[in-house]
Order: structure tokens, then sequence, then C-alpha cells
DNA sequence: CCTCCCCTCATTGGATCCAATCTTAGGGTC
DNA sequence: GACCCTAAGATTGGATCCAATGAGGGGAGG
């Protein structure tokens, strides 16, 4: 309809929230890694590729910074923030301790519907990645997503906005491409991740509430283990100025 | 109306991180009260407040969004956020996990030295809770500070750098005038709060890891269904167009 | 050949400009 | 008097402008 000349990918022209619909945008181009870690992120290159000015670009940066995934140094421009393996278990840790809160308080509140649910995802996750081209892009995108969906939902049941919140913060933090290829790669990986998924959703049917929360705080904080451990071999990944 | 007085405040004029500094000094300014909740935040009315023009000020207001204390609505500029009373119960059982956390770790590393520290803090709050003329408003000053300064001490003992940020994150959430205040009005409160941290205290100096983050639980849950009830009958607080 | 310095160009950062939207006051109508 | 419509003022939001800082490159001196 409307002409729309430079912008490849649709920046929604409703006027309105046109900065958070940026800042969603390079977030999403950096966790998918078309934007690799430690990158530069030029204004006038973002602007340009976005078909708008410099001026809300800097502003999404300025929410991007906040949120961590990029850090402002002054006259520098912004880069991509390149994560320590320490900094990767630190975060971690925390996300464990939020996951297994999101657990315990789900064991009250879950239904039998989104137990289903919750099986379903994670069958689904399983099936991505042993179908054939398990390796592919594209499978390995299903991958992720449907462990995010395990995972989001049981914040979701928990009912309580501030720790989905507080959960998605600190996975924003961390590029995805990354962190899915982790469980995708290796078969073992792969194996525990479903498994583990099973007994958090044995602990949630049975209505055990310390063991849903310690086999999600045990099974975040070994994926974070994992995270860590390809942050320490990465380089392929890494963008060397 | 607007009586533009020019950088009362000093805006450090390092070239350098102008913006950070512009939306540290904004947050301090909701954060301390002198900004009440729900007022309209003028770029312009900041920007001559500061000595600065709007672009910086625009740049700040993106940070203080995305960390959650203002909200931003297309066309309309900023508002201090409201908390509901829900959102503070559910903010505060995030961060009373988090604090629980913080308060398991820091059991295996504290030392005999750090252990005086909180007990001199918490007897700092207690003494500036009971001196003559503590209803004043640098007395609650004072007492909020070394409330939290035990609380912060705790944090920083654990050695999670990224769990004291998000801890932080919360905190930074409630403007603190309010929630200081709690404490210092109620005889009762006051007490309670102070053998609250004398319990946590006992656990950390006997290493007692369950006692410590459980005993911080209670007390963050407690302190966050007061901070709730004060939100529920607020009004003095809230700025009304 | 290496090092240092200076010049130039690229990029950031604050200020300013102008269009678009929202708000509000005034006036007209029922 | 209540309601709506319109027009002017206020405010936001994107684009543009220019100063300041930083990076890179070429030449002079060692």
């Amino acid at each position: 309809m409307t002409i729309e000349s430079e912008d490849l990918a649709a920046p929604r022209k409703t006027g309105a929230a046109l900065v958070d619909d940026l800042a969603e945008q390079i977030r999403n181009r950096i966790m998918t890694g078309e934007i690799p870690i430690g990158a530069q992120l030029r204004q006038a290159e973002l602007a340009s590729n976005f078909g708008v000015s410099r001026t809300p670009v800097r502003e999404a940066l300025r929410q991007l910074q906040t949120s961590g995934l990029i850090e402002v140094l002054p006259n520098k421009g912004a880069v991509v923030s390149v994560p320590a393996p320490w900094d990767v278990r630190e975060a971690y840790e925390v996300r464990a301790e939020l996951e297994a809160l999101a657990a315990a308080r789900a064991v009250r509140r879950i239904t039998r519907d989104q137990i289903e649910q919750l099986r379903t995802a994670n069958q689904e996750m399983y099936d991505h990645s042993m179908a054939q081209g398990a390796s592919t892009v594209p499978a390995q995108h299903d991958h992720r997503r449907s462990n995010d969906l395990f995972h989001t939902l049981i914040a979701s049941i928990s009912g309580n906005a501030r720790l989905s919140k507080a959960i998605n913060d600190i996975n924003e933090t961390f590029p995805r491409n990354v962190s899915a290829q982790l469980v995708v790669n290796d078969a073992r990986h792969r194996d525990e991740n479903f498994h583990e998924h099973e007994r958090i959703l044995q602990a949630l049917a049975e209505g055990d509430v310390a063991q849903a929360a310690d086999q999600m705080r045990q099974h975040v904080i070994k994926a974070g283990e994992q995270l860590a451990r390809w942050y320490e071999l990465r380089s392929s990944t890494v963008f060397r100025g």
C-alpha cells in the first residue's frame, strides 16, 4: 500500500512505538546471530537499514543498553556484549532459582490441559531434534522454539508476571543461536534435555512442589553450564574487528 | 509556573556518559519522591532543568522506561509508573527468592568482619529509628540507608554480581520514600524489622544455610506485604493531574 | 625499517528544526 | 446548561545540523 523504500524488515510505521519496534528488531538480529557477538553497531548503518534517521535508532540502542544486550562506549559507539563464561554461570544460577520458583508455584495452579500442552511441547522438541536434518538452521530454530515454549509455559502458569519477565530478561541477555545449538549438536545433550523436562513434568503432574523446584533448578543450572562452556570454546561466532 | 533554574544538580559535562548521568539523576528524583508517582515527565522541563537539550533527556527516559520506572505513552509523553499493589507483591516474591539465594550463598563466604559490618548496619538502623525526631526526613533517610546497606552487603557477599543487580533492579522499580516510611512510621514494624535482621544474622553466623534463606525470604515477603499495603492506602504521594 | 606526529575522514553526541499529534479553550448549536 | 466542533497552543517525535572525539594513514625524523 504505502510506499516503503528502504526498510527490509517492516518497521511498523504506527508512528507510535517505533523506537520499541526498532529495539525489538535489533534485538532479534542479535539474538539470532545475524549480528554477531562483539560486533559494532553503527547508528548510520542501522538507520538506513530500517529506513529511519539516527534519532530513533539511538533511543533504541539506549534500551538495549539498559537491558544489557549491548554496551555503549562513550564516543566509540555500541557493541554487542560478549558475555564472559562466569557471567553466564552467574546469570543462570539466578535464572535457575527463578525458574525453580516458577515451577513450584505452577504445581498449585497447573491444569490437566496445561500438563498436556507441556508434554506436547517437549515431545515436539524431541521430534525436531530427531528428524533428519536436525542440524539445519530451520530445524534448530524449531527446536529452540519448542524448548522455549516449555519454559515460558511454566513461567506463565506460575501466575506471576513479574517472575516471567525476570526470567525472560535473563534469557534475552544471551544470544540464542549459541544456546540453541548446544542441545541439538550433541545427541546426548538432546536426550538429557528431553528427560529432564520429563522429570519436571512428572513432578508437576504429581503435585510434588519440592521435586518440581529441584528438578527445574538442576535442569537450568546444567543448561547454563553447557552454555558457559560453549562461550569458553566459542570463537566462530565472535566478531573480530 | 515553571521556574527554570539551570542545572541545579551537577550534570557532569564529561561529554561522555551524560545520558547515563541524566538517567541516574532523574531516577533519584523519582526514588526520593521529589518527582511523585504518576507525575508527567516533560522533556523540555527536564532539559532546561539540567541545562541540556531534549536529545539526551529523551535517551535517558528510554533507559528509565526499559528499567520499568516510567511508562512512555506514544505521543503523550512519559509518566512515573504507579505500581499496583499486586505488582508489588509479585515483584517482592521474586525479590524474596533472590535475596534468599543471596543469603544462602553468603553463608559459605561470609567472614567474621563482614558479620560485624552487618551487625553494625543493623544496629545503626535501629538507632536511627529510636533517636528523637525519627520521623524527620533526614532521619528516615539515614534509616533507609542503613537498611539498604544490610541487604546490599549480603547481596555483595554472595559473590554473584548478577544476583546483586537483579535484586537492585527490582528495588529501583518502587520509589523509596514510600517504602522507607513503612518501617519508621510504625514502632512495631521497626522492631520487627530489626529482629528479623538479627535472625538472618544469626543464621549467617551459625552457618545454617536453610535457615538463612528461609529467614531472609520471610523477611522480604513481609516487607513486600507492607509496601503493597502502603500502596493500597496511598493517595497522598500520588500526583493527580 | 620503525616510530611518532599530524592531518583527514568517519562516527558519535548534543542542539536545533519542523511535522504530527494531543490538549485545551472558545464558540456555536440543540 | 450540556455537548460538539474547531482552532490555537503545547508537546512529542523524527530529521537534520554541527561540534567534538576517535580511528586510520601518510610523511618526517630517528
